[in-house]
DNA sequence: TATAGTGTAATAGAAAGCTAATACACTATT
DNA sequence: AATAGTGTATTAGCTTTCTATTACACTATA
């Protein structure tokens, strides 16, 4: 797994558990791979996966069972809430960014479709 | 100024540059404020400072004169550019992130406008 | 030429993040 | 009861980032 190295390695690898659960890759009340497996796949250290479920854990999004594993939450309201959250959050700083750079919102509309429209021609080659 | 602690302070600063430049604050051959000054009013080392402007040097958007100050680049192309540069820089973050969550472009332009309007609403209060 | 205002460089130390290694605690299964 | 598979905790050491401090070099000007 490929790591951005401006931002801490246990942040990353908590947005790439939202992201599995939201992919629903992971389940409600799925149990997730065991942390020294997580460890090996994602070629980190125990500790950082550690820090990274911690964190989740505290959020509700994760339930840990000593001896047994880590679960994702059968609490399905939440999951749902949660891809909202997500996109939401993205959108919100895409927003702010724009706004500092004195970016209308009709503008930010105009530049993602350029953006979009782009990506379309180049992915045509 | 507010950083966010989850990016290196030297990597915002050059991130306000960007902007300060962007937004016409400061223009083409301006000179900036001297690095002890910018330490200051960022609240910030004047080693920070350095390691942000050493890179925009780098990079030939600011150019340091030994004993005079730093100056905007007076190339004129290259400051154009820079806006369509980090403007899309932030486009191109978002469309990736949304199509990891196998979100659509069509769709991201949906939320989008949705996020706008949620905004308006808040800001109607 | 002295001085104030610039940038430059180097060193030391603190804090955060990450790794490595080890030991421990709980659960399920044999 | 023993063992294998879980999570938990602790310690030590490395790297990056940031701070603090000091010394130095160049430029402009009084």
């Amino acid at each position: 797994m490929k790591f951005n190295d401006k931002v801490p390695i246990y942040y990353q690898i908590k947005q790439y558990v939202y992201q599995e659960i939201i992919l629903g890759h992971l389940k409600a009340g799925q149990k997730l791979p065991a942390i020294r497996q997580l460890a090996v796949t994602l070629t980190v250290n125990v500790n950082t996966i550690q820090r990274a479920l911690s964190e989740l854990t505290t959020e509700g999004i994760i339930i840990t069972q000593r001896g047994k594993g880590n679960f994702v939450t059968s609490d399905t309201q939440l999951l749902q809430a949660l891809k909202k959250r997500i996109v939401t959050e993205q959108f919100s700083e895409l927003y702010d960014k724009m706004l500092a750079l004195k970016i209308t919102p009709a503008e930010m509309v105009q530049y993602l479709k350029n953006y979009i429209d782009q990506r379309k021609e180049v992915q045509h080659d």
